[in-house]
Order: structure tokens, then sequence, then C-alpha cells
DNA sequence: AAAATAATTAAACGATCGTATAAAAAATAC
DNA sequence: GTATTTTTTATACGATCGTTTAATTATTTT
């Protein structure tokens, strides 16, 4: 219809996304290359670019609109802690996971840009507007940062230490550190 | 004097290893060609070859054994965290840090496991044998984790939310975070 | 059924990558 | 000063990368 439209099945687009979800989660950005998502969703290499138009067009469509951690903001923030501690322990292993392909692909100078600019926004901004006290949003990018570097140690790295350690060990420490950035109004009597 | 020797200088090598950090800090494992490493260090790229066999061979010698946190365990644990934000914070920039190179490598299979290694050996270990009571091992790995997700929103990404705080600001806050993992037997009473 | 459009494919381009080979230059030994 | 060894360079190889062009198949329209 639209004269210049590149002619688009929304079948296959969504094939390609979630082609290139897994293999960008698995392999980062750099180590992804096109012909694999292609064959993964079972579409000739020329589509990706003919619907995406380049590599990085790719990506940003695929990964950051999945960065709002699904549910996270959803119930009470004085069991937040808790709540994004078992999101994070949750993790499928062969599907997607939004937090695994930000640590995989945030070296790419490609994406750093982007992807700074959808955690200010969908993960960032509207965690910041949860938080009550001073610095809302300086704690809520502490936050995020714990969140993925227990995401990268566990899980792209594989530090044994972290594996090793039975699951609700490592869920009730990682609640414990992001619960006290969460209440850090609260200790403020801790300030020596 | 060696007969198979591949014909060694010391002056080149260490030019080629000083260039090649701060390649891989700043553009990543995949990000990095040996050709801009050879130009950095101003030698020819079959240089790097002969000397250091192949490309993950230049990285494992040039990062891993840098991975040894200098100064961290070195004064008492009490003050643990403020020093290891105060380091943190205080990153040249434009030189060497190992921890931007190892967020920005992680993502890279061809360095995981070396990374892992050596991580496991020369910073969970050391670090895990000064903390006192139960599973030092895995708040080590937990130390390691804030510490490296950190680096990564900050100087990776660049979240907005903590490159517009304060220094510190922040380097309150990070060693309030490291510190509560050091201090975490004694802080038994807030379990629920 | 024929024509027109939508959607996909096959093939190749130029560039860059890590790596290997053989020749040249520099340094040392005799 | 020539010979020998050490160190560096120039060059090319094969592979893979992202991307593009033109041809082909499938679908819809008339």
């Amino acid at each position: 219809m639209d004269a210049q439209s590149p002619a688009i099945s929304a079948r296959t687009a969504d094939a390609i996304l979630a082609a290139a979800r897994r293999q960008f989660a698995s392999y980062g950005y750099d180590g992804t290359g096109l012909r694999a998502i292609a064959a993964l969703a079972d579409v000739n290499v020329a589509l990706i670019g003919r619907y995406f138009g380049s590599k990085e067009g790719l990506f940003l469509a695929a990964v950051p609109p999945k960065l709002e951690i699904r549910g996270l903001l959803g119930g009470s923030m004085s069991h937040f802690g808790e709540r994004a501690a078992a999101i994070m322990d949750m993790k499928s292993g062969r599907g997607f996971d939004p937090m695994t392909a930000l640590v995989r692909a945030a070296a790419s100078p490609a994406c750093a840009p982007a992807l700074r600019n959808a955690l200010n926004r969908q993960v960032i901004a509207p965690l910041a507007l949860r938080l009550e006290g001073p610095h809302a949003e300086a704690r809520a990018g502490m936050i995020l940062s714990v969140m993925a570097g227990y995401d990268m140690m566990l899980r792209v790295i594989g530090i044994a230490a972290l594996e090793e350690t039975a699951s609700t060990e490592r869920r009730h420490r990682l609640a414990a550190m992001l619960q006290h950035l969460v209440d850090e109004p609260l200790h403020m009597q801790d300030a020596d």
C-alpha cells in the first residue's frame, strides 16, 4: 500500500527478531553474525537488510524494547529486592534474557549509545520514580549496576564461587543488596 | 640460545603488551584488531604472532596478569569498602584499567574461560581468605560482581544517573555496598 | 488465466580479520 | 670485514564479515 514500503511480513520479521535476540544474548553483538541469525530464523540473509536496514538497526529493534524488566516495578517496593532477585534467578537458560544480552553487548561501541538511552528511559527513570528519598536516580543506577554485575559474573563469565553457591543463598544475598539500595534513606543512621 | 626460541626482544614485547592493554580496555576483545595494536606499538603485525602466537595468547598475556587489584587487600577489612571504592574512582581514563578491560572482554567466548580462571585465582580466592564468617567465597563473588557492574554502568555504558552524580556521592554508596558484603556476618540480626 | 505486486532468494562485492611465509635489515660473532 | 644469528618487515592467503544487486518464487488482483 504505502508506495515506498519495503514489503513486510510480520511473521518473518518476528522470526528474525526472535533469532536475533537468542544470538545476541548468547554471543554478544560482535560475536553474532547476520548469517547465523538468518539460518536460525530460516530466512535469507538479505531479508535482514531489507527489514531492519543494518545489523545495528536489527539489534536496536530486538534488544532494547525488551529491556523493561517485566513485573519488576509491579508490587510494593518493600519487597523489590526479593522480586528482582527471583527474576534474576528464574532465567530460562535457553531462551532470551535481556539482561544477559545487555551485558554481552555492552562492549561494542555500536550498541553503547543506544543501550544507554534505552536503560535510562526504560529502566532507570521508571525505577527512580518508585524510589523514595534523595538521590533516587543515582540509587536506581546502582541497582541496575548490581543486577548487571551479578548476571555478568554468574552467567557470562561463570565465576565458580557463585555457580557453586545454592540458588536460595545467592538469591537472598542479591535481594539484600538491592533492598539496601531501595531502603537507603531508612539506613541513614548507619553513617559514621 | 635455546635452539627453537623464537628470537625475543623484551622492549618490543613490552611495547606490544602495553598497546594491547590499552586497545583491549578501550574496544574490547572483538573490537580490537591486531593491526591497531601493532600500529600503536609501532611494530609490524607479524611480530605479534611471533611473540605471542595468536590474538588469544596476546590477550591472556596482557590482561589477566594485571587483574590482581593492587593494594586492595593491603589494609584492614573494616575499611575495605572505602578503599575499593576509592580505587574504582581513581581511574586514569586514558591509561589501562584491568576492570574495564575485563568488562569489555567478558562477552567474547575466547576470553571467558581464561578470565574465569584468572578471577578465581587472583581475585576471588585471596579476597575470600580475608572475609570472616560463612559463605566467604560467595560473598567475594558478590563483591566482584558489584565492582564490575559499577564499572560497566559508569564507564562502559555511561549511565547518566551515575555520571551526573558527584564522585564523593558515588564513592560513598559503592563503599557501603561493598562493606555490607564484608560485614555480612555482623548483620545477621537483620534477617527476617 | 494473465498481470501486477509482494516476498524471498542466490550470488557477489569490497573490506577487514587473524595468520603464515619468505625476504630484508640489524646486531652479533668470528 | 665477512659470516652467522637475531629481529623486523613486506606481502599475501583464506575466511568471514555486513551489505547490495538483480533474479526468482509466491501471492494477490483483475
